[in-house]
DNA sequence: TTCTTCGTAATACGAACGTACCATAAAGAT
DNA sequence: ATCTTTATGGTACGTTCGTATTACGAAGAA
């Protein structure tokens, strides 16, 4: 036989290719042959790796949210040993913003993916609906641990402040991405927030 | 001639079609023949009305969001006359989830047209992206009377509340839409807030 | 060495799509 | 009554897409 290369290596450099492509053209304009160009290989070989487009495109949003969760992993080391809860969180949203051209292309791969998954039956059934959870519990454990500590106001619902941390922090995402809202603002709402969460102030008058 | 028909009158027609068999199968997945096949007029009849597949997408995004303007103007005069501003508020928020067919087929036709809208260039120039402003607006305009009247905690920024309940709405709405949230659990989300910023609370410790 | 299997290539095929072209009946205008 | 315009139908064209088919060189197995 041929050298005997290795699949899951090749798979990653075509995956690789459809994420570059479609971050570009969207994901709806993709077709099999700009992934082989995009690659450098034959429309041929995109097909012997992954036998249907619809393999190719569940591969490629795995491998999407594979990138994005050691990306954030990074920035989170990134901010210094042992951070504060604060800090933990903050990192973590801000590496959800599109404010360079990896987090620009997961956010808008992503978002296609969903928005697809809600007339596509297969791609509902797909790994990735369980990623928003993890972010939600994970967010949900900083703000509880952080109360305890007497960082954060007791009296705050840290669930709820999670799901509305990262709501908001998706869609002034897409806001950033569609060019209707510039990064700084939506940084400084979230850090309005943090700034209210993250306040040791009882409100009662 | 034949009977002179109103052309805005059967454009309306086709363009509902259209926004009804993209909510079905979903944006990238509608042709022409489909959207002729679901007004029940021939292929030729649509070119005929637009002249292409893009003018006829164009034609539909403006369709769908007049129609959601209007639904959401309903509400508003369905909560009563002269309803306060939190309620007014609570309207318009609750009138934008995904809790019934027209809405969620709005919600989904709305993120597809503003995800297309990133690799599209003629997309991203039409007009739906002024749509956001305005919502922001009205909102920071009630909650500022809000505090006027001493409804609203006067301490609150008006804009990045408002900007925060619009996001959160949005997100939320997509995760009702994928199936991941409960319209329940959002209502209570946003409750949460609004009791928040309608509290007349002074927080200083 | 011969045989089989693996990686890669080129190309063909059938379907679907947007668009263009041709046709025609009906209703005003002259 | 003829002519022109308007609304509508049918259908053909060229392209692109995903997939299938065929082919072939190279490397380990026998």
């Amino acid at each position: 036989m041929p050298k005997r290369v290795d699949h899951e290596e090749r798979r990653t450099q075509i995956a690789e290719a459809l994420v570059r492509v479609a971050g570009r053209r969207g994901l709806h304009a993709v077709g099999m042959r700009d992934v082989a160009a995009e690659a450098g290989v034959s429309l041929r070989l995109v097909q012997y790796y992954f036998q249907t487009k619809e393999r190719l495109l569940f591969y490629g949003l795995q491998h999407l949210t594979d990138r994005f969760t050691a990306r954030v992993g990074a920035r989170l080391s990134a901010v210094g040993p042992d951070p504060g809860p604060r800090a933990t969180i903050e990192a973590i949203l801000l590496a959800s913003l599109p404010t360079d051209e990896e987090s620009r292309t997961f956010h808008l791969l992503y978002s296609s993916y969903s928005i697809l998954s809600v007339t596509d039956d297969a791609l509902a059934a797909q790994p990735f609906i369980d990623n928003p959870d993890a972010a939600e519990n994970a967010l949900t454990g900083l703000i509880r641990r952080a109360q305890e500590s007497g960082l954060a106001d007791p009296d705050a619902d840290a669930r709820t402040e999670a799901i509305s941390l990262l709501a908001m922090t998706a869609t002034m995402g897409t806001s950033i991405l569609v060019g209707q809202r510039q990064p700084e603002s939506a940084v400084a709402v979230l850090d309005h927030h943090l700034d209210r969460i993250f306040s040791t102030a009882r409100a009662r008058p």
